[in-house]
RNA sequence: GUCCCCAUCGUCUAGAGGCCUAGGACACCACCCUUUCACGGUGAGAACCGGGGUUCGAAUCCCCGUGGGGACGCCA
């Protein structure tokens, strides 16, 4: 079988955590299977739906690096099919028009309620039933599937198991408005049997559909087999447990690329909610498509934990090349000429989590900070400040490797009698305003002996 | 309220009836390395939700309870 599974976000924010994860993994198992992954933008919520979120979400995916190969289709787009669809259901005896105002239904709902039953249409304008009612002037309907009233739907989740649910539950859901646009569960059934999708892979939020979305398929299709396979993802919560939302802070894909995480970072965290490969934390993408399968995927929600995430962007940014962390450091740096931003990264890569935090290390190699007051009487007295002039001559003479600074930095130490952090620490102090710099010789060097000395002479006149 | 799903360290998870004295990772703590901060290394603490079954044997299978999540729209 040629695998086909999609990604169909609505297009009414922007690609948030749990949408990439859900997206990655309905990649990656179409990768995995040699298959074709299809994006599909489901923009029939007309009040939400923007262009602007479509554009950040196609360029989320990409950044992530989810290629799809086919769409992305927009679901506004096949109206006509959808109503023909709709009309062949109305003739099959399938679906019927209904009159009922949303007051009416909104009534209906909250006596429901109130009698503590589940609120579901009641089904008053079914052929059968609606005889006795009288069609309102003028108003056109919207179309509702006629649901079974009697038996159970289920199917064999690929992640969960079988589902089943009892029939009566259900209700008639609208599936066409009356201006002509397919509901949700209308549009998905559709789409996912003209695009041949195999394998339905969304958030476990979509579970309950799943039996409304079964019956529809089941009017429509001529045999069991074309109905496709269904995976619930489990959901990713917050750290207090509740559904990921705006208010557990950054929820967006760009959020995370605008914090400085490498794509490649966020795919291995994401890959690690909710799926696992044995004891395997830090692997490739390539690996990820070689080994997905719904089996480890896990049944219960995860929570996001922002901790392990940068961690998991630390391991690569310290094994990232120079030169490309060197580009994205770009936009994060407004001065980068001199010294080169590549040598600057190299010393700075291994203590970075993120590349926000990669360039606040690496400001201080183009933008002087005068040292703190407080540092400065701590650091620099009466027992280090003859060891650092000391240090200033020697560095006056010294040739401007890092080999020979740190011969000279030993030269005084020997000299001084002091301890290599009592020299090391005032002596970062003056030449970068911080207390906290790589090793000494080496900041040095990229500082360069023009700075270097002259903050030596600054705070060293007396 | 009704229905659906779920349940292993604080968090992500390994676990397909005996390999489990329950493993790994993040976080936390201690120590080592060290030129500060990191990186790295070593070690410690930390979990099978509760109760009943089934079985020679249960984290694993079944039932009940409890807890958590989700859904109940002319939103998706």
């Amino acid at each position: 079988m040629n695998i086909r599974t999609r990604f169909a976000p609505s297009p009414t924010g922007f690609l948030h955590i749990g949408g990439a994860r859900t997206a990655l993994f309905s990649w990656a198992y179409a990768r995995r299977h040699g298959g074709k992954f299809i994006l599909r933008i489901e923009d029939t919520d007309l009040e939400r739906s923007t262009a602007a979120s479509v554009a950040a979400i196609l360029e989320s995916m990409q950044w992530l690096g989810l290629d799809w190969d086919e769409g992305p289709f927009f679901q506004m787009q096949r109206l006509p099919r959808y109503k023909e669809v709709a009309d062949q259901l109305i003739a099959a005896g399938h679906a019927y028009p209904c009159w009922a105002t949303k007051e009416e239904l909104e009534e209906l709902r909250a006596k429901q309620r109130q009698n503590n039953e589940k609120p579901r249409y009641d089904g008053r304008w079914r052929p059968e039933r609606a005889t006795g009612l009288k069609k309102p002037e003028g108003v056109k309907p919207v179309i509702r599937f006629r649901t079974p009233e009697e038996g159970e739907v289920g199917w064999d989740d690929l992640v969960k198991g079988p589902i089943s649910f009892p029939n009566k539950e259900l209700d008639d859901l609208v599936i066409l408005r009356a201006d002509g646009v397919p509901t949700y569960n209308f549009g998905v059934v559709v789409d996912d049997l003209d695009m041949r999708i195999t394998q339905v892979i969304r958030g476990d939020d979509h579970v309950n559909n799943t039996p409304r979305q079964l019956h529809i398929f089941r009017a429509l299709v001529k045999k069991e087999a074309d109905i496709p396979g269904f995976a619930h993802l489990p959901m990713i919560l917050g750290a207090d447990g509740e559904r990921l939302s705006k208010r557990h802070g950054a929820v967006s894909v760009t959020q995370y690329r605008d914090e400085g995480f490498l794509p490649e970072a966020l795919i291995n965290y994401l890959a690690r909610l909710g799926w696992s490969h044995g004891d395997s934390e830090v692997f490739p993408v390539r690996q990820l498509v070689e080994w997905f399968d719904f089996r480890h995927v896990s049944r219960s929600p995860a929570k996001f934990d922002p901790e392990k995430a940068l961690w998991m962007n630390q391991q690569y940014i310290k094994t990232a090349e120079n030169g490309r962390l060197a580009s994205l450091l770009g936009s994060f740096l407004a001065a980068k000429e001199n010294p080169p931003l590549e040598k600057v990264v190299s010393l700075l890569k291994d203590r970075a989590n993120s590349l926000r935090h990669l360039a606040e290390s690496a400001h201080m190699f183009y933008v002087y900070e005068e040292p703190s007051a407080k540092n400065l009487a701590e650091l620099v007295n009466d027992r280090t400040r003859p060891a650092l002039k000391m240090l200033q001559a020697k560095l006056a003479a010294a040739p401007w490797d890092r080999q020979s600074l740190a011969a000279a930095i030993a030269e005084v130490l020997k000299a001084s009698g002091l301890k290599m952090p009592e020299l090391a620490m005032p002596a970062r102090l003056l030449v970068t305003g911080r207390t906290q710099t790589p090793s000494l010789d080496a900041t040095l060097e990229l500082i360069g002996r023009d700075a270097v000395l002259a903050r030596l002479a600054q705070h060293l006149k007396e």
